[in-house]
DNA sequence: TGACCACAGTTTTTT
DNA sequence: ACTGTGGTCA
């Protein structure tokens, strides 16, 4: 190679950097290396997702140029010259042709595959690339592990001997299998909880055992118990391959079985995707580990990035070994660590830090930052559980005087029950608050029953979801009837639908014969009407005609008011897949659709609330003010943690990951005792909180520094005297460049005030009572138009959107 | 076939 | 404390 040449690499080399010198110098390193095996330990807070982004924009730009040897076309003075000095001063200006002189085979968006875990996180991943590369980035596959495999299972299951228009289980599908198994093997629910037999399977699954392979294991075993698991297993398979249906492991299994089995259908894609990347590897289990490889195996162009101090997902299948092992599976895999972290304060990084220190297996990662030291964290020790949240809910009010926005602040908890008490004290005293997690919106049942119906119109032989809305509303068909029809079904190899609409053949459904083909025609007519119209008229056809909406309108109760309004709700969702997927509008994409996005509650970003939520939850989020209640031996770390070491770690990184949520100020609280399930026990502070170093704590009420008389007594206004380390105000604390600052208002934000034709004049924080829906509080206050959108969380029957005029008769204030 | 009562379980959650 | 479920009775 001659000198002009080893200029020209140098100069290529920086003048690729310098489209990237706004990323730290790791940050730009995870995005040049673009060839082979790439580990990117991402610590929390590092622009980990800032990565993702430019490193793919420099792949679609540059191709490997940044990461090769290689140069393609005959190199001159001139060019190398002018590269030179494009990246001692960048010019814009001059980019199409640095990128035509630097470029070596750019990829082309359709090679580029980023999975995710979430759908937000897929879509987040998507607006931002859009946003960066505009139109080019609609190609490229950023999805998740399920919907990629879904996508490649609707092409070619045909080949495992499943046809293209599989259905789609959910968890309580599943489960409502393994029910029905049970109830067929005679089998106790009590000695064989539907949920561990559940995870018995996933784990089966996860280790591609066939229930062939996980007998000959249990034989050897000679365990009577897991025999009959092993027997439930293979049952499991036979139900969902009959009625030719997959669950979410199944998702994963299939795709890596036709991978393997297929070898023109696996050439395809690993041909496909010249480069992979996975984000949030340390979440991956042994399955997706092996789609992953499997996938790399053609070009070995696979970028991993993860943080093996933030796997907190163990007990539903990630094994962190994947993270851990990863340059011993690659070989030849270069590891780049983020570890500058952009989010926190010193003191809150130096607590965090000491805490996961404790933990044995990881890879180790210092997280450091240039932000400023800020105040320490603080531990408050409380009474007991509602003294706790009387603190929180004090010091939140305390702040939000002094113009932190109810938003800044978030409360995490380790488990869900924890969330109560917090309500309590929140609604009492006014504050905006919204719980995130609980029953899903696509868990309600009559969201559930409605979908069923659309399931059962798209494939009426799904005889799952026919059992559960055959009979709602009540068409006078038993539990006998459907008893009967369903033996007749196994004996005939017929679909349930099928036996309903044969049902006059068989005496033995002779008396509810006309009923049953009633019930089919219903069916049948919808189905035959629904490619003449559109989705939205069609679901409205289906609600009516299906006669669940008059029997909720009958019923007339507050509950069933608040599952009329869901399933109104459902057809606004609907109506936002019809402007997000033009290309498959119909019942079938659209059902396809829903059963992997169950999470279509997008946080409102506009309502300006407290989050309360489980510290999984909060992972990827961030906050200027977070509150980690409950820091007690057994609660945190749970007592089901206790003793495995395995176990504790976990929680230690569960932990960690919610201390590294906190952007300016970390409080910690723990009770001295605590009722929980309805016992109430004393309760010694976390281990955790005595791995922070002293220095950066600030403890109040340590227990042994003072008795416990005080706060039982004055525990209700205790936190207006509570001393908090306010020596600085928030303006003046060094916060990173970051949208969240744009939402903050001075101090003497006040809500909206509500306008229209009433004279009801409503702020957040008002109690009120409605004439249906009881009493409750007024979360949020948005003018529109003359009117204004009410947001209120009523006591009984949940938060309901209402708008001011329409619903100002039946309000009033309290 | 539907209503009522007793009883058990109760981390964390996505797809 | 609370909720959901399963079994029993009218």
């Amino acid at each position: 190679m001659d000198q002009l040449e080893k200029r020209f690499l140098t100069a290529r080399k920086n003048a690729i950097a310098a489209d990237y010198l706004h990323l730290n110098d790791m940050q730009r390193r995870g995005v040049l290396a673009t060839e082979g095996p790439l580990l990117l330990l991402a610590g929390a807070g590092s622009g980990k997702t800032t990565v993702l982004i430019n490193r793919i924009s420099n792949l679609l730009r540059y191709g490997r140029g940044s990461d090769t040897d290689e140069i393609p076309v005959p190199v001159s003075e001139d060019a190398v010259v002018f590269l030179e000095q494009y990246a001692a001063a960048p010019d814009p200006e001059q980019r199409p042709l640095v990128q035509f002189l630097c470029a070596v085979e750019p990829v082309k968006p359709w090679e580029v595959l980023a999975i995710t875990f979430t759908n937000k996180a897929a879509n987040e991943l998507k607006d931002r690339l859009e946003h960066m590369l505009g139109e080019n980035a609609q190609d490229i596959w950023a999805a998740t592990f399920h919907s990629a495999c879904v996508r490649i299972l609707r092409r070619d299951i045909d080949k495992l001997g499943f046809t293209r228009d599989f259905t789609i289980y959910d968890t309580d599908d599943s489960k409502r299998v393994i029910k029905d198994i049970l109830k067929d093997l005679n089998m106790d629910e009590k000695s064989f909880p539907v949920r561990s037999i559940l995870s018995a399977i996933s784990k089966a699954k996860d280790s591609m055992q066939t229930p062939a392979d996980f007998e000959r294991m249990t034989a050897s075993s000679g365990d009577w118990f897991k025999s009959r698991i092993c027997r439930v297993y293979e049952l499991y398979c036979e139900r969902l391959r009959s009625a030719n249906a997959l669950d979410f492991d199944d998702i994963i299994l299939y795709t890596v079985k036709l991978l393997q089995s297929d070898p023109l259908t696996r050439e395809y894609y690993q041909h496909k995707f010249r480069y992979i990347l996975i984000d949030e590897y340390q979440d991956t289990n042994h399955l997706q580990y092996l789609l992953a490889s499997l996938l790399a195996a053609g070009h070995g162009n696979i970028c991993v990035v993860g943080d093996d101090d933030q796997s907190i997902y163990r007990f539903r299948g990630a094994d962190i070994e994947n993270i851990l092992s990863f340059e011993r599976e690659y070989k030849g895999a270069r590891t780049i660590r983020l570890e500058q972290n952009y989010r926190s304060t010193q003191n809150i990084l130096d607590a965090a830090n000491s805490v996961i220190r404790h933990n044995h297996g990881r890879k180790g990662k210092t997280l450091w930052t240039d932000n400023v030291r800020g105040d320490k964290v603080l531990i408050k020790t409380a009474f007991n559980e509602s003294d706790e949240a009387n603190y929180v809910v004090g010091q939140i009010m305390m702040a939000y005087r002094r113009g932190v926005s109810w938003r800044d602040n978030a409360v995490l908890y380790r488990i869900n029950a924890q969330s109560n008490a917090l309500e309590y004290a929140f609604k009492r005293n006014g504050v905006p608050y919204t719980v995130v997690g609980g029953t899903k919106f696509f868990d309600r049942a009559e969201i559930k029953d409605i979908l069923s119906y659309l399931c059962v119109i798209n494939n009426p032989d799904d005889d799952l979801r026919l059992r559960r809305i055959v009979n709602v509303p009540s068409r006078k068909i038993g539990a006998a009837t459907i008893e009967r029809a369903e033996q007749l079904a196994v004996q005939t190899g017929m679909s349930l639908f099928q036996v309903f609409q044969n049902s006059r053949d068989y005496p033995e459904l002779k008396n509810s014969s006309s009923k049953l083909i009633s019930f089919t025609e219903l069916i049948l007519q919808m189905k035959s009407s629904c490619p003449n119209m559109e989705l939205i008229e069609f679901y409205d056809l289906v609600c009516e005609k299906t006669g669940y909406v008059r029997m909720l309108e009958e019923k007339n109760d507050p509950d069933s008011r608040t599952r009329l309004e869901n399933i109104r709700e459902l057809s606004s969702s609907i109506m936002g897949f019809l402007e997000n997927q033009p290309d498959n509008p119909t019942l079938a994409g659209f059902l396809d659709e829903i059963a992997l996005y169950t999470d279509l509650d997008e946080t409102n970003d506009r309502d300006n609330s407290v989050t309360m939520m489980t510290m999984h939850s909060a992972k990827g989020l961030e906050f200027p003010y977070v509150y980690v209640v409950g820091m007690e031996e057994g609660l945190f770390p749970g007592n089901k943690a206790m003793g495995d070491d395995e176990e504790l770690e976990e929680e230690r990184r569960i932990c960690y990951v919610a201390m590294t949520r906190a952007k300016e100020m970390l409080i910690l609280t723990n009770a001295r005792q605590r009722m929980l399930f309805g016992r109430t026990t004393p309760c010694a502070p976390s281990r955790f909180l005595s791995e922070i170093p002293e220095g950066n704590v600030n403890w109040i009420g340590k227990p042994d520094t003072r008795g416990s008389r005080q706060d039982l007594t004055d525990n209700r206004d205790a936190h207006y005297d509570d001393s908090f380390p306010w020596h600085r105000t928030s303006q003046e604390r060094r916060r990173p460049a970051s949208s969240e600052q744009s939402f903050r208002r001075p101090s003497s934000w006040t809500p909206p005030a509500s306008s229209g034709k009433t004279s009801l004049h409503l702020q957040p924080g008002d109690s009120v009572t409605h004439t249906a829906f009881g009493s409750g509080m007024v979360i949020s206050v948005r003018p529109m138009g003359g009117d204004a959108l009410l947001e209120i969380a009523f006591d009984q029957v949940g938060t309901k959107k209402l708008m001011l005029n329409a619903a100002a008769s039946r309000l009033q204030k309290k």
